[in-house]
RNA sequence: GGUGGGAUACUCAAGUGGCCAACGAGGGCAGACUGUAAAUCUGCUGGCUUAUGCCUACGGCGGUUCGAAUCCGCCUCCCACCA
């Protein structure tokens, strides 16, 4: 690694910047030597989803460039809520959901992180640890005394709810103070001098850096990445399905790197930049790749590779770009009988007796419409009809189609597909 | 409260006694082209053991008629204008 000063300018060429206190000064701090730093992650969910992923590669990065970083798990600001960029006021969890959340998600910060090197391991803490003991009147006499109720009502996420219908509660109006309070332990217990987070987190993190100026006259800085937006103004991370989350249980590697071979083509480059750690040379070779020959969608498959890559490991990876190439019009002759297995977690899927085989098979039109492919039998002959049904990436053009035993792969599995991508894995059931 | 207009399939919207499972547009599905893209073009778009067949469906209930989305009566809801 060349130069503090070049690691910063790498975050700013990687679109990493979008705010920060005092850049000049947080550049000669960098300097001098490592710095310790940390990014909060509320546990709002049983998982993190690809919106977090940024904070956490973010960590990664200052790691790799030797600094100390520590994930937060906000498992007392997640008791509160915070305002920021939600319009309306949140219903409160439980304290059992918080529980089980924050050990959910500490499992995934853990898995982005160096823990063990020797040097500059990575620190996993949560912010409950030190807040659930202080009394509500020590706290308005330590940290709230510090703070002007005109500033805070200044910060966008307090104003622009006082703006709307919704409101705020007292509750998450004091959310800025718990976060304040985080960043000043952490300055005081862990010689933190550096917080990141996203950019609706600029207020929350401002708080923090004005108060340990006030409390211990030391110097901390804030950074804040851009939030991700989508060139139709849609939001990044959401899918038919829902949030794409980190949790393999509730969106598999599959369909993690379907999510982003699906990237929008003005946004490969920036996202190569933002989520992999591809260095600078080979991202413009990728840019080069895919500005010559848009079609090949190398950067896509580049990106998506490699982002699974970081998340699920490599073999998961390399299971997911397999399955693509098979769900995607590629022969299932090359698919193995395991692979076949692994098909079954991405598709849906149902079993047939053996006993409904006979002889003569099992009409193509009722397996269709009983699989829930086609919505009905009237459908199921239209599509058959048309050209739109495969059997094991197969164009079946016959209504009388009658399945038997010996259409099923490995004696067991039938892949139905209907038009480009939807399929139906039938198993044959001894 | 009075008068007038309206309620049609996923949505908008034609249809005013048989040719209506219902024009057209959008959406959706499928096909061609393509890059698992965009745009474009084509077909389909209530269900059923594909049948010059049956069932369900034009706000609800009832009636007229050989026959009703279409005519009549009542009811429900919406809109406009007048009070």
């Amino acid at each position: 690694m060349a130069g503090n000063m070049e690691f910063l300018d790498e975050l700013q060429w990687r679109g990493l910047l979008a705010d920060c206190t005092d850049l000049d000064g947080l550049g000669e701090r960098l300097r001098k030597g490592p710095v310790t730093l940390y990014c909060g992650f509320d546990p709002t969910g049983d998982s993190l989803h690809v919106g977090h992923l940024m904070g956490q590669l973010t960590l990664r990065r200052f790691q790799l460039a030797g600094h100390h970083p520590i994930a937060l798990a906000g498992g007392a600001t997640g008791m509160i809520g915070d305002p920021s960029g939600k319009s309306s006021e949140r219903n409160l969890l439980t304290r059992e959901q918080l529980a089980h959340n924050v050990s959910r998600i500490k499992g995934q910060l853990e898995r982005l992180l160096d823990f063990d090197t020797a040097a500059n391991p990575a620190r996993l803490v949560d912010n409950a640890d030190w807040t659930v003991s202080i009394g509500f009147l020590d706290f308005l006499r330590e940290v709230g005394k510090h703070f002007s109720l005109n500033i805070m009502l200044a910060k966008d996420s307090v104003k622009s709810r006082m703006e709307g219908e919704a409101g705020i509660s007292y509750t998450e109006f004091s959310y800025q103070l718990l976060q304040a309070h985080d960043f000043y332990h952490l300055r005081k217990t862990h010689d933190c001098e550096l917080q990141i987070g996203g950019s609706d987190q600029w207020g929350n993190i401002t708080s923090g850096t004005d108060f340990i100026r006030k409390k211990i006259a030391q110097p901390a800085w804030g950074w804040t990445f851009p939030l991700i937006t989508k060139s139709d103004g849609t939001k990044f991370g959401k899918t038919e399905d829902g949030a794409v989350w980190l949790d393999p249980q509730k969106t598999s590697p599959y369909r993690f790197y379907q999510f982003f071979i699906n990237t929008e083509d003005a946004m490969v480059v920036p996202y190569l930049k933002k989520f992999t750690f591809l260095s600078r040379e080979e991202i413009e070779t990728l840019a080069a790749a895919h500005g010559a020959n848009p079609g090949a969608r190398e950067a896509h498959r580049a990106l998506a590779r490699a982002i699974t890559e970081t998340v699920h490991g490599e073999t998961a990876a390399r299971d997911a770009v397999t399955a693509s190439q098979v769900l995607f019009g590629g022969s299932t002759e090359e698919l193995s009988e395991a692979g076949f297995g692994d098909l079954a977690g991405e598709i849906p899927g149902s079993g047939v007796g053996q006993p409904e085989l006979t002889s003569e098979g099992m009409a193509l039109i009722d397996l269709l419409a009983r699989s829930g492919l086609c919505p009905s039998k009237g459908q199921a002959r239209k599509d058959v009809q048309q050209g739109g049904i495969y059997l094991n990436n197969i164009r079946e053009t016959n209504m009388e189609r009658r399945v038997r035993a010996d259409d099923f792969r490995y004696g067991k599995f039938l892949l139905l597909r209907k038009g480009k991508r939807n399929y139906h894995l039938l198993r044959l059931n001894a």
